[in-house]
DNA sequence: TTTCCCCTCCCCAGAAATAGCGAGGGCGAG
DNA sequence: CTCGCCCTCGCTATTTCTGGGGAGGGGAAA
């Protein structure tokens, strides 16, 4: 996999990474290997060797809310086999259904990446094959796959500066305090309380923490704090 | 490193992990090695080669706020050498000196490592040597050092499953569309709008959700939404 | 020293969310 | 065929939040 990791490390430009994927998918001889970004604004990047057809619908159908791939590895740390994830919902099946039937494998193995600011991407090798061979080959190349997936990634951001130092306005230690107390469900009078200020002091927070997110809202500053690692609840 | 990663995949206990550290050390001919995690609520664990007496002056003083490897790396995606980070100010200089008398060496490299809920972990090693044998060594077994941190951290996750996220309910498709708009920043008028149904009907969703994530409120319900990984905003 | 940000407090009116009651049809599992 | 869950809609009253004002002190940086 050397050979394959350092072409990877020199890459230089989008239409590259869209060349390592085929080069990645050839080395292994895997039906596929996407490269899949979601930004917390809700935008996608997305690159690899998925088919035209298929990465359309997925956009037009707003299937990341209800691929499994996704809404799986968002919850987990590590990576994981497409085996392990929760098929079980009607949508989950339908969506799996229509992938197979666009070329998607019936196997896969996702690795989940995150960065600051909630930003998280997925690399992601797909082949359609017997659980058997489909084990070995991960087992053996699961190393390989996770370095291949962080170079990816950064290599990805690299291009595309707009998505990696989104230096987001950072919030004051009080504005924190407020949007984390909001977040665990409290009232407004009950965060003023528990900080032990008024509740229009705590107003003033709220407000300058809502016009910094950029939020409409309280629950919209506190889904954007949240969503930006500005608070931890 | 082979040999390493492979003991480091057996260890079983977090007594092995602090062994692990060790043979990681003594295999690399370094001074440190450790990993820090910091828990969604503020707790931290750590493993590692530190003396007792500068972790215990860390935790006391509560150095997380302050320390500039940390403060950097959350901010950050990828690997990261300590001479890149920000030491400029008082605070952080402060903090280095402490440490460098303390037995830190004066150069380092940190592996963030994030999951799901804001979980941040890091892997540091750390070593006394001028410049440019660092930067041989960090760029030498950078990918060692990549496979080294995740696979540590899986280990350290595998042995305190209280930290992995626990498998929670399901919310409805409407629930997650009225959870997602909200997140979203939208009014309960603009959500029944954006659905095509009544607000009173969309009402409903946003309590049937509430009472699922046993939340308190709107503002709740969508902060369990988001850090449970159920909606993706 | 001035400027900027942070923290703290106050009033008021209108908009929005919450809490409680109700109703009916559809669809899948047991 | 029930039972449970999901989707849809109605009403009223109360509580809470939001959006405008305004004021002063402290601390850090320039």
């Amino acid at each position: 996999m050397e050979p394959i990791l350092e072409d990877l490390e020199q890459a230089e430009g989008l239409a590259a990474l869209q060349a390592a994927s085929e080069a990645i998918r050839n080395h292994y001889r895997i039906d596929h290997v996407v490269y899949h970004w979601v930004d917390s604004a809700g935008d996608q990047y997305g690159c690899g060797t998925y088919s035209d057809d298929w990465r359309d619908r997925y956009l037009e159908h707003n299937y990341l809310r209800i691929d499994p791939v996704i809404l799986g590895c968002f919850q987990r740390f590590h990576p994981v086999d497409w085996k392990r994830l929760d098929w079980s919902s009607k949508p989950a099946r339908t969506f799996q259904a229509e992938a197979i039937e666009h070329g998607v494998g019936n196997q896969g193995f996702s690795v989940p990446i995150r960065g600051p600011n909630g930003q998280f991407a997925l690399f992601t090798v797909s082949h359609s094959c017997d659980d058997e061979t489909w084990a070995e080959w991960t087992e053996a190349h699961r190393r390989d796959l996770i370095l291949i997936a962080h170079t990816f990634n950064e290599k990805a951001l690299d291009f595309e500066p707009d998505r990696a130092p989104e230096q987001s306005q950072s919030l004051s230690p009080r504005e924190v305090d407020a949007m984390t107390f909001l977040a665990m469900g409290y009232s407004r009078a009950q965060v003023a309380d528990t900080l032990s200020i008024s509740e229009h002091t705590l107003r003033v927070y709220i407000e300058s923490a809502r016009f910094k997110l950029g939020a409409m809202n309280t629950t919209h500053a506190v889904a954007r704090a949240m969503s930006r690692g500005l608070i931890v609840v």
